[in-house]
DNA sequence: TAGGCCATCTGGTCCT
DNA sequence: AGGACCAGATGGCCTA
């Protein structure tokens, strides 16, 4: 939480007075959170959970006349009943695979906000509800800049030091020797430079990680 | 009950 | 052509 405490800026102000002390890990437990809610799914239970949802859904469409239009809904029956004529099979099941994929891809990215979330300071626990998309993103982006700023602050000590090692030879600065500028700031110049070559994003999604090793 | 958050479906656009 | 990405629409669940 001191961690938090040194994190400033509009978007902490908005998260703290949104979601209150529960979004940094202090609030009481939501009764009505379920399991799933704090503990997503893995893939194959969330298709399976999916598929459910669509079959429900499509169940909920057709009773109600609602217009929301999923894998079974109205669409299709709609074109067989009315003057449009009905919708090739191929039709169908491309937009059965389509609807798997954009379910997959959404399912991709709330896996990486997992991870974002798991590596930001807050309590994680399960009584604890888990941080919205937003706030795990706009708490991220300021635990980025906090890090940012500690480090900077860091490299100015060490400065400092070697400022004093070099006027009175003291027996501290050499020993931090190591972690001079280009250790404290990995990510200025030719580190930089390097890591932005290595983790060149050519385009396709599974390239990102080929040099990082967080995905396969 | 209103509002927030979320999952899903869908059609459009861009890229490979 | 097929896949990735995106934004809008919709409905469900939960909390205040």
């Amino acid at each position: 939480m001191n961690l938090l405490k040194s994190i400033s800026g509009d978007a902490l102000l908005d998260l703290t007075q949104r979601y209150g002390q529960s979004a940094l890990g202090f609030g009481p437990p939501r009764s009505g959170d379920s399991p799933a809610r704090c503990f997503p799914l893995a893939p194959s239970a969330a298709a399976a959970a999916a598929d459910f949802l669509s079959a429900r859904a499509a169940a909920k469409a057709g009773e109600s006349g609602g217009e929301h239009t999923s894998d079974d809904d109205d669409g299709f029956e709609l074109d067989a009943r009315g003057a449009l004529g009905k919708k090739p099979k191929e039709q169908r099941s491309l937009r059965l695979s389509i609807n798997a994929r954009e379910r997959r891809r959404m399912h991709d990215l709330n896996d990486a906000l997992d991870g974002l979330r798991a590596v930001i300071p807050y309590a994680h626990s399960p009584s604890v509800r888990k941080l919205s998309k937003i706030a795990t993103l706009l708490l991220a982006k300021n635990y980025i800049l906090m890090q940012a700023q500690a480090l900077e602050e860091m490299r100015r000590l060490v400065a400092y030091l070697n400022q004093g090692q070099a006027v009175t030879s003291s027996p501290v600065a050499p020993a931090l020797a190591p972690f001079g500028q280009a250790a404290v700031y990995p990510f200025t110049g030719a580190a930089l430079a390097s890591c932005a070559e290595k983790c060149a994003y050519p385009g396709s999604p599974a390239n990102l990680f080929k040099h990082c090793g967080d995905k396969p």
